[in-house]
DNA sequence: TCAATATATTCTAAAATAGCTATATAAGGA
DNA sequence: TCCTTATATAGCTATTTTAGAATATATTGA
């Protein structure tokens, strides 16, 4: 029950749900999330890590930054299961489409300083 | 989007996927309900509520009772793909099942003193 | 080793949530 | 009409959640 309950919560805040639609077109890193968002960075922080603790994201360490994914679903059929519907729901979403079509405008060469 | 998150929030709590679960066996009457997950009348009720406006159930009067069944999906495809995979889902809890075992020794005629 | 920087954690305040008790509402029967 | 009773609502408290600012951690390059 905790299993399910955990992701039906980390899906249950629209921040998350856009966090994992972005991640369902490309891998991101948190800079790239936070700009996308428009919220602060240790805010997205928090975020990525309720999607992770609940097996809908995983983290991936590069240098500095660390790589976001859609979790392959191995860790919970539950999270399986919602990444799979959610790949077709809300794209119709208007506040998703936006973030979407601006997503190729995002680069983390862009944010960050590093070279 | 609005939509979505209201269904994820009413499936994040564990008393309403409760609920959910006892429903799926039967159509029962909120004095039931509250008999068998052992939480305060309005308590109940309020959660009840939480279900309905998500889509998740429906009430139907009948006399000083209401009936509460699970909701045909019409109003919400989030709400219908959910319920669906609800019927699979958690049946091996060890509370739900506990839960689901006992429902037969609970019936409105005992726990109120309607005739 | 030191400086710069991307990310995570901690702390705090505001808002939302879950539970209860008390009360209100609505329906049926005397 | 009045009484009983099943359910809903209001009001309150304790807890959880969300957000940002400040700080800590970790990695890279000089």
């Amino acid at each position: 029950m905790d299993e399910f309950v955990r992701v039906m919560k980390a899906l249950s805040d629209p921040n998350r749900v856009k966090l994992l639609k972005m991640l369902q077109e490309r891998m991101m890193c948190v800079c790239e999330l936070h700009v996308a968002l428009r919220l602060a960075q240790p805010t997205v922080s928090k975020h990525l890590k309720i999607l992770e603790e609940a097996g809908l994201v995983c983290r991936e360490k590069d240098g500095l930054w660390v790589n976001y994914t859609i979790a392959d679903g191995g860790r919970s059929p539950y999270a399986a299961s919602l990444l799979g519907q959610l790949r077709h729901w809300l794209s119709e979403d208007a506040e998703v489409r936006l973030l979407l079509e601006n997503l190729d405008s995002i680069c983390r060469e862009d944010i960050c300083r590093q070279e």
